[in-house]
DNA sequence: ATGAAAGCGCTAACAT
DNA sequence: ATGTTAGCGCTTTCAT
């Protein structure tokens, strides 16, 4: 008596539609994927069957059955941080475009266990190609076991040379910047930076190059989170040193926590203290004092992704390419001449 | 000549396996899945085989052969949003927990062609159901037609009784927020709401039934869209009327848009006016004044969803379930008395 | 132009 | 406990 109350209707297969436009099923499966041979009348009729239906076909049988794939797998280390956030719209859109599926799957950490489970679930899905985000420790192992498998291309962190990889040049951004402040009449500047992808960012690296060139003393590095909050205290930290005049933070969302550090212990940013970010967040421009940055268009490092794997896909002996971008420095509030 | 530089080895398939290990291919599957009535030698041998060759099992043949579907589709208007990328990451966290795997498909308008594509791919993958983040009008069309198909859980948005849907009390936080602003001696309170989901949202119903009650007027709504900066313009137009002095915006982010166009104009916060926000950004507590606001546990509402997912698909007759959250009121420095 | 037949890689009966 | 047989819903030959 308690049969469910709705319907009982299996999901319509292929064959239904067959049967009701009164044609056999491989002419459906024409209609469906455009070829060219099927006449008016019955493409008419298998049409209007589809619609009466409400036909969908099958995912899981297109693919078993043609053996061309059609997702791309976006390896990623965290979906909600900003940079992470744009570069997977990126992905996602150019796949859109391409008539691909984006599956995206996060690696929490380098433990086997995690990297396993990923490599797994990327290997099952029918991908034509697997972006990983971020180059960093659990980045580098899932590719690692993925290499010789299928197409492989990686975004940020350091350069290998056996993969495709699209990158923005965070070094020399760094360096810049860091130049920049030196050049207003710091005497150094001091780092915050945000966890490294592996030894070492290149927007540390950037930083350490400035002043060693410029014959500055290179100040110990300090570390944050990724926690915008994780910047506060060592702002305050900050603010207790004298000699520190300049920073310059691994991150927007760092940077801020940075100045609201240093502002709590009484300081003025840039009157005081000079600071600078990384990324040029949304919120930057509307930050008081707006932040002095460096522009990541992290959208186009998605897209410039993509680019870069269907390349591999259609011609496997272009693995290796780099395709490399420059941020551009973007000066605002934030940063000043030191304070006589 | 030209051949191929990498191994031409197909990827092995489970005949592989089970030639390797010498036993049937239903025996390798039944080691996979963990069934019982394996000998502990075949087993080890087909462990074995299975590490040899890197086997993965196709999840699509997996999919076609069980009817067992293990997705989650995730329909979301957008996926940088914090709100958005927070929930999202709750349900795929969930999802994980549970085995499922989430599949995000983005819908950017309620466009027909947009839906269509959207209904399409979710409905052509084998998904145990779908969770429909925030229940905007493009939300609303996929759901419509995804209603008797497939089991269907939304997101905040109005209350939709054929469905279940996981909720943050907004109108509640949003009154409570207003009658706050009053209680401080504000004589009313303006509203600078984001992007509503249909003819209103809580947070503006919240906000106007709390100055009705008070019987206090109530001022036009200004618009804002999704963007932080398009707070600004509105903070300026707010700081050239001298009756302005306190001010409640639809999300955080346009909060601190808003504050910034008001200290453009000269105007001082809390001082000269007061602003509060909504959601709980991770910065608004760093922001200079820091944001009193209404947290919002996004994160929860995406495992809650899921919480919901499950309930309906175990027991189909349960659709239409409720649950509800009441975010809680933090106070911080935006917001303060009016001044004299 | 169209249908019949085979098969993609797996799981689910059904035997034994 | 294990193998044999079907068959999931499609695409792809191969006939016609």
């Amino acid at each position: 008596m308690s049969i469910r109350p709705t319907s009982p209707t299996r999901t319509p297969t292929m064959a239904d539609v067959a049967r009701l436009a009164n044609v056999s099923v491989p002419t459906v499966s024409r209609v469906l994927n455009g070829h060219i041979n099927v006449s008016q009348g019955k493409r008419e009729r298998v049409e209007d069957a589809v619609r009466e239906l409400n036909f969908r076909p099958s995912f899981a049988a297109r693919a078993l059955a043609s053996a061309r794939p059609d997702g791309v797998a976006v390896v990623a280390g965290s979906t909600s941080q900003y940079g992470y956030a744009e570069t997977l719209r990126g992905v996602e859109e150019s796949c859109r475009r391409e008539g691909l599926s984006a599956i995206i799957s996060v690696v929490e950490s380098a433990e086997d266990r995690h990297v396993d489970q990923v490599v797994a679930q990327v290997l099952s899905q029918p991908v034509v190609g697997v972006v990983v985000l971020k180059f960093d420790p659990p980045g580098v192992a899932v590719l690692e076991r993925l290499l010789g498998r299928v197409p492989v291309v990686a975004v940020s962190g350091t350069r290998d040379t056996r993969v495709s990889q699209a990158l923005l040049d965070e070094t020399r951004a760094a360096e810049e910047l860091t130049d920049h402040l030196l050049s207003l009449g710091h005497e150094t500047v001091h780092h915050v930076r945000v966890p490294p992808s592996r030894r070492e960012d290149g927007r540390t690296t950037g930083w350490r190059k400035a002043l060693k060139r410029a014959g500055r003393p290179v100040p110990d590095v300090l570390d944050a989170s990724w926690e915008p909050a994780s910047g506060r205290p060592i702002g305050v930290r900050l603010a207790a040193d004298p000699s520190v005049t300049a920073v310059f933070c691994g991150n927007d969302e760092v940077a801020m926590g940075v100045v609201r550090g240093l502002t709590d212990a009484g300081k003025r940013v840039p009157d005081d203290v000079s600071v600078a970010g990384f990324d040029d967040h949304p919120l930057s421009e509307l930050w008081t004092p707006s932040l002095t940055t460096a522009h990541q268009d992290f959208h186009g490092l998605g897209v410039r992704a993509l680019g870069l794997l269907k390349e591999e896909v259609d011609d496997p002996d272009v693995a290796g390419r780099l395709s490399k971008e420059r941020p551009a420095l973007v000066l605002r509030e934030s940063v000043g001449p030191p304070p006589r």
